[in-house]
RNA sequence: GGGCCGGUAGCUCAGCCCGGUAGAGCAACGGACUUUUAAUCCGUGUGUCCAGGGUUCGAAUCCCUGUCGGCCCA
């Protein structure tokens, strides 16, 4: 029995064979178009202001998926979307070449190429009236609905080319995302940096908090690990004397996704030889402003109903007066597990989940004190527990040189003055591995040996930063699910369907 | 992990409270129409009602379980 969807695409099949039955190819290699859709029209405009001879008429080819349809009897206007946006076309049966049944032939949804001269409509509409045209994509399945168009998010997501065909506001983000991507290059490599690539696949999943995803190797017989951050590596090349680096690159968390979190994500990590986390602070003011300002035109953006201003100087709050003045706990009064769990249960957190200290601080932060950061916001100086990776303040060892950047209640990005004393890092990392064994933890962070060997060779002081493109993505095109930013977000499977044959 | 909401035609939705075997628009198909733009007009089809189980003479509808998605909370 025929579904209904069988029979749409068999309406679709039989004019297929028509075409080839015709001698046309129905998917050609190539086509030569002289204008994009928004090209063509700005030329036009253009051509009409300083035209002294209105016989010249532009001649332009243009492309793209027939998404709308309307044909008065002799004459069909055909709505083209490409990469710029619609143009309309007239099929004339007068003016265009070959048959003009032959139209009869193209469906919403597929690819045509047409050329012809432009003209404006009564309604002042720039038109191609099309001379010639060649089918380049024929398509057998339909399209969504054209003026609702495709709203179930879970469709949106799970076929992400319809929702790019059927939604503007889709295929804007995917170019913002290119356009923040592109800014960011633009602004790390103008100050000296170099983009650099390490490795996805490690022996050892270091560099962060977090649980990493494993993998086997069968050639050499042996479990590796997707990175959970590009840290580590980046920080060798310092040791080797590249002083100003950076990697934009999917880093990989096995961890639940939701609203701000996708297993595998994108962040820049950067690294800057002889600078401290002050340094970066001012550099990350700098990087978001400028991309701001290079991809939106403004310094300022509306996000989920606030105006949240990218220009510096940013409000820096130290951590221990933050979680004082939000969560009314002195860290300094609750320096073990059991007088921070008391006083997290006084103030109505429970601690239990939480089996390291450090845990728990991170924990009252992520509660009580991250969503009040709303305007860009820099936490900073962090316990030590919390942060093996970074280097002690010179005037109070409990804390570390080390910020969090925070905007509109998300953190966006992770920074710190980087610990380059090999004795001290071997220490701290011993330290989280015995936090582990003892506390059956898989997310702390881990010790790499050969990091250590690398820093016994000497990196010089250095300035490192993570930034969360994602979520700056987010920010930027006002959006407040990751999945909206990320093209093909991590879903959960469908049940496999049972097909006859 | 907890609570709430949703999954019906290719797409957008109604029907569910109050059980009687599914409906509209768009898309598709046939026809009219040479400046339309959600074109219009005439005619014709269209379904594992997310899955499984239960109650019932009878379930898209009521109950349970599962699943996928969304929102809120932890």
């Amino acid at each position: 029995m025929p579904t209904p969807e069988d029979v749409l695409r068999d309406a679709r099949l039989e004019k297929l064979g028509r075409l080839r039955n015709k001698g046309v190819d129905p998917y050609p290699s190539n086509y030569q178009r002289s204008h994009t859709s928004q090209q063509a029209k700005a030329e036009y405009s253009s051509s009409l202001e300083n035209s002294d001879s209105k016989t010249d008429r532009l001649f332009v080819s243009v492309a793209g998926r027939v998404i709308a349809w309307r044909s008065m009897g002799k004459a069909t206007f055909l709505d083209l979307l490409d990469i710029d946006g619609k143009i309309q076309v007239i099929f004339k049966q007068d003016v265009v070449e070959g048959e003009y049944k032959d139209l009869k032939d193209v469906d919403i949804g597929d690819w045509v190429g047409v050329s012809g001269f432009l003209f404006e409509t009564r309604t002042k509409e720039v038109t191609v009236e099309v001379k010639k045209w060649q089918v380049l994509s024929k398509s057998i399945r339909p399209l969504p609905e054209k003026w609702h168009g495709l709203t179930e998010i879970e469709t949106r997501y799970r076929q992400r080319y319809l929702d790019l065909i059927a939604n503007e506001n889709s295929r804007e983000i995917v170019k913002l995302r290119s356009n923040i991507l592109n800014a960011i290059r633009s602004f790390m490599n103008d100050r000296g940096f170099l983009e650099v690539e390490t490795p996805i696949l490690v022996p050892v999943a270091a560099g962060g908090t977090a649980r990493p995803f494993s993998t086997h190797y069968n050639m050499l017989r042996r479990d590796l690990y997707l990175r959970i951050a590009t840290e580590l590596y980046l920080k060798r090349l310092v040791v080797g004397g590249i002083e100003k680096v950076y990697e934009i690159g999917k880093t990989f968390r096995n961890e639940g996704f939701d609203h701000t979190h996708n297993p595998e994500f994108t962040m820049m990590e950067s690294y800057e030889a002889l600078s401290d986390y002050k340094d970066v602070m001012c550099m990350t003011e700098d990087l978001l402003s400028f991309v701001s300002q290079g991809v939106l035109n403004k310094t300022e953006v509306e996000f989920e109903g606030n105006n949240i201003d990218f220009s510096s100087p940013w409000k820096k709050i130290v951590l221990k007066d933050a979680v004082k003045q939000y969560a009314d706990i002195d860290l300094g009064l609750c320096k073990d597990i059991d007088s921070l769990s008391l006083a997290m249960e006084r103030i109505g957190i429970n601690p239990s989940g939480q089996k390291t200290w450090g845990g728990m601080v991170d924990k009252i932060i992520d509660i009580k004190v991250q969503p009040n950061f709303i305007q860009p916001t820099f936490l900073i100086d962090y316990p030590v527990e919390m942060s093996p990776l970074a280097k002690k303040k010179p005037e109070d060892s409990d804390y570390v040189e080390r910020f969090e950047g925070f905007i509109a209640g998300m953190e966006v990005c992770n920074a710190f003055s980087e610990l380059n004393d090999p004795i001290d890092q071997r220490e701290r990392l011993e330290m989280q591995e015995s936090l582990r064994v003892k506390y059956d933890l898989e997310e702390t962070d881990r010790l790499d040996e050969d990091y250590i060997l690398a820093l016994e060779h000497g990196m010089p002081p250095t300035g490192g930063l993570g930034l969360g493109i994602d979520r700056l993505v987010m920010l930027l095109s006002n959006q407040n699910s990751i999945r909206e930013v990320i093209a093909f977000p991590q879903l959960k499977s469908q049940p496999v369907e049972e097909k006859d044959n």
